[in-house]
DNA sequence: CTTATATCAGGTACACTGATATTC
DNA sequence: CGAATATCAGTGAACCTGATATAA
């Protein structure tokens, strides 16, 4: 090893609790996102697929279009990942009869299936999120998240650019 | 559009607060991550590299196996984005001497540069990572991030497999 | 013409598994 | 031999910018 001035270990002591907010952020966030990946993987189903699986549940009928918006990606990435769970049979497109060439995603049997699978997984994990949460503190943290994810990811620009 | 049942928004009306508290975690770490990215991009460093970067400002010397440990990848992937840092001269590697074939990574004056404007821009996204959070509940936010970091990603696994 | 949708093309960073060489 | 380190090879999902075709 790098013989270091105490080099923090992954699990260890110093609880962390002191650094860049952000830097807490993202490590906490990829923590949950490898566990996430973990506990689907036998089923062959990725984290953002997990994600627009369960918002098309939620909201059949979707565009891909609309999935970019509310998922936070570009059109483009929504497209690849429709393309994937739709030659794994999880989803279907119809074209919208009336309007354009927007294409309506919705769940397939086969999708609404394993959706149940998957989230009895993620849900599994529920309680190491909760770990020593009281439900005042709860809503703070939930508070907090929501706040964080909803500035737009270019606020700073959509004033200038453009 | 799909016509629907009052699909959500990305930065509309309903708050978002009640969803799943990973799904909340997901999508704050997602639009900080995207802002982050935003901030860095024409510095040419990405998020991982950023992180990699301030971790080696803090522990210089630290092997690409030490790296991983902390950062929680694998040292395959850590190995990639040193290769990519190294290349872009921001830092150097040299072999440990005494001890085998380890390589100690150190930033150059270049990285040291570049970490330092880079550190400005992500800085100074930190209000809109505060807004509206009191001492005490930024104390709570702090807790709770650290705890779900701190979990192993493959905790309920290392007992039973292998 | 303008806007929105979907997709193709190209590119890259990241992350994984698996295998290998090296060194203690 | 075993354990740790570093890296090569291959693969893949995800994400981006830019360009294009279609339709309201």
């Amino acid at each position: 090893m790098g013989d270091n001035p105490s080099p923090p270990a992954a699990g260890e002591g110093k609880r962390g609790t002191e650094g860049h907010l952000g830097y807490l952020l993202r490590q906490a966030a990829t923590a949950y996102r490898q566990r996430m990946e973990k506990a689907l993987a036998d089923l062959g189903v990725t984290a953002p697929q997990f994600t627009l699986l369960t918002m098309l549940n939620a909201y059949p009928g979707l565009s891909g279009a609309d999935l970019a918006r509310i998922a936070l990606v570009t059109p483009q990435t929504v497209s690849v990942i429709l393309a994937n769970l739709e030659r794994a049979n999880l989803i279907r497109r119809t074209p919208h009869g009336r309007h354009g060439r927007i294409l309506q995603a919705a769940l397939t049997p086969a999708g609404q299936q394993l959706l149940i699978e998957a989230r009895e997984r993620v849900h599994a994990l529920d309680p190491g999120l909760r770990a020593g949460l009281t439900p005042r503190d709860e809503a703070v943290v939930r508070q907090w998240l929501a706040t964080v994810a909803q500035i737009s990811p270019d606020e700073d620009f959509q004033l200038f650019s453009r």
